[in-house]
DNA sequence: GCTGCTGTTGGTAGCGCTGTCAATCAGCAG
DNA sequence: CTGCTGATTGACAGCGCTACCAACAGCAGC
């Protein structure tokens, strides 16, 4: 490729090495690890790339090197806010690091995930986080191929690809219709959308728990693969109240749906919890100030991405953690929305 | 670098070349331009890469090339929710072409931010998305440096340093409060939370209407530099009415202050709209859900990030567009929440 | 003086791909 | 049959950086 003489495009290392008296490889050294360099050369080559505006190119860098430093994220969805919090831990958690996050949206589709996960191994990324454990047999293959540390999240289960970082979505169900059932509520619905594979794991606690007290009645279960949204958990409501008239409870399998639910009920002036208990799950930030204020189950989603990059991180450096599978538990947050008949004053 | 043999890692373009029987160069065009080969060379490329699962090398392709094909995003915040859905239209409208997302969070620091375009810098990206249009004077110059196109984003402003789709803040909120005024509301607060340069051109909107009505007071302005939430909303309705006892509408920056007002006016018993009308900003899917159901000011998000890579991409490829700004206006969206007194009912 | 060590530096030889330009070939008018 | 055009194809020479040694200085121990 002749290019016309030294074109005075960017800077190279080269310019930054022979302005600075060393050897470019010695320049190059400087920017990987500069402790490596005797002071003087370090301060000659720092304040000859200061002088120049270097700019290092990453794509020879990435070919020289036969690696990069980006984490690629695969994450099902941008429209659900659950997802915003994981993105938030694993952006801060990357920030000060070298690794550069590259994130693709799979739209809840594993073949999509299959075919972006392919699109990942051109990059050589330093390594990658995938959602769930869901992934289609090819997509486990490739990941296997890729040679780097990956880390799923969202749940955990069994057979981890590398690592985990998730919690128990059967568990938090099952915990939060037994909340329910504890307080004396018998006819509890189950409201879904979206119904991915983690909805279906709280589907099953819902069903187990309710199965558990001799309470489960197919009627109560109301679900839609529509996406979530705030006036869907109204729709359902109206659906659910159509079907069973006698409903004293819900369990919404996300907030936005709850608080949703909880419109309609005002809208309807059905009083909550007196005639009807809510509870949501993961609990957003809107569900302590509502009013009445919303129970739900928190879900640890910052953390989670914040504890994906940094085991990422840990192994790619070489520092495996030394649990493969980290479960971040989750908590019963108890409001008015859920408080025993009679009680739910404050 | 005198690599061990040809040790057996991925298979590279010479490697189909071969299979193929043509040139590499011709195995080359085959994954940029298929067209530019006769047929039979096409199907024998493609068959060769198919059989021997060739993945191709994108920094070396960056590098022989000098270009990426990489779109840099820069946005000021992941928890702010205003971005979730310019992201998704940015994800959306990059779908299906070449081009890749990468998205950095500059914190609302402008000095973050033009730290962050130094970094991209030495991506040389293909184009660049920027927030906002209050950049240092650093920051501006290695825009213009960059040789790539730039749009610019979220609102319209005069002096654009290539592109910008947006809309006036201050005009939408103008528009919120006129209308306010106009239903005989003459004690209408302002709440306002962590007031980046776009909150502060709605403030001077609704400063501007309230002074042309002869309602201006100082009193009647509540702000802080704390990122917003939902809680607080209802923490800055509480102060206000401390100070303004007769307070009869407010106008929120945002719609999650909004909600987190309208929570509070249930918690005390204020009737709205009777007592106090509300208004938002944005008009996100739960305003309308509400009950009451909250008047907004509806913002094109997710087209302001749809446009944009449109936008980029067709600058990208030689086809300018006509229009360098694109204003997407807004729309007032008049719910219960602000309907005028005595006409509440719905 | 010699050996062996540590710490720093440099030379060589690519990483895998593509821009440039020249070569080749089929098709067709003269 | 020649000359010309446009469509395909290929050779060459890097893109800017770094891995892998080798070299060399300085020093301690024998």
């Amino acid at each position: 490729m002749p290019r016309k003489g030294r074109k005075l495009g960017p800077i190279r290392l080269t310019e930054v090495a022979k302005l600075a008296g060393v050897s470019p490889i010695t320049a190059s050294r400087f920017f990987r690890n500069p402790e490596a360099l005797s002071v003087s050369k370090r301060v000659r080559v720092e304040s000859a790339a200061r002088e120049l505006g270097y700019v290092p190119n990453l794509a020879a860098r990435a070919l020289a090197s036969q690696r990069t430093e980006v984490i690629g994220v695969l994450i099902p969805s941008l429209t659900n806010n659950v997802f915003n919090d994981v993105l938030r831990g694993i952006y801060d958690a990357s920030e000060g690091s070298p690794y550069t996050i590259q994130f693709v949206n799979t739209r809840y589709s594993i073949l999509q995930e299959e075919r972006l996960l392919r699109l990942f191994q051109a990059q050589k990324p330093a390594g990658l986080i995938v959602t769930g454990i869901n992934q289609t047999e090819d997509s486990r293959a490739v990941m296997k191929a890729m040679s780097c540390p990956i880390v799923q999240i969202m749940e955990t289960g069994p057979d981890p690809v590398d690592m985990m970082v998730g919690f128990s979505h059967y568990d938090a169900a099952f915990a939060a219709v037994s909340h329910l059932i504890s307080h004396g509520r018998k006819r509890i619905g189950f409201i879904g959308a979206r119904m991915d594979p983690r909805v279906q794991r709280r589907l099953d606690g819902y069903r187990d728990a309710m199965k558990g007290a001799a309470l489960f009645d197919p009627n109560l279960v109301l679900t839609t693969p529509t996406p979530t949204a705030m006036t869907l958990g109204g729709t359902l409501l109206a659906d659910l109240l159509a079907k069973v008239p006698d409903l004293d409870a819900v369990f919404c399998i996300n907030d936005d749906l709850a608080l949703g639910v909880l419109f309609e009920c005002q809208r309807r002036s059905i009083p909550v919890p007196e005639k009807l208990a809510i509870i949501g799950f993961n609990d957003m930030e809107f569900m302590a100030s509502s009013f009445p204020s919303l129970s739900s189950v928190r879900t640890n989603r910052y953390e989670m991405g914040r504890d994906a990059v940094t085991m990422l991180i840990d192994a790619v450096e070489g520092r495996r953690p030394d649990k493969r599978v980290v479960d971040l538990g989750f908590e019963l947050m108890i409001r008015q929305s859920s408080a025993p008949h009679g009680a739910q004053n404050n």
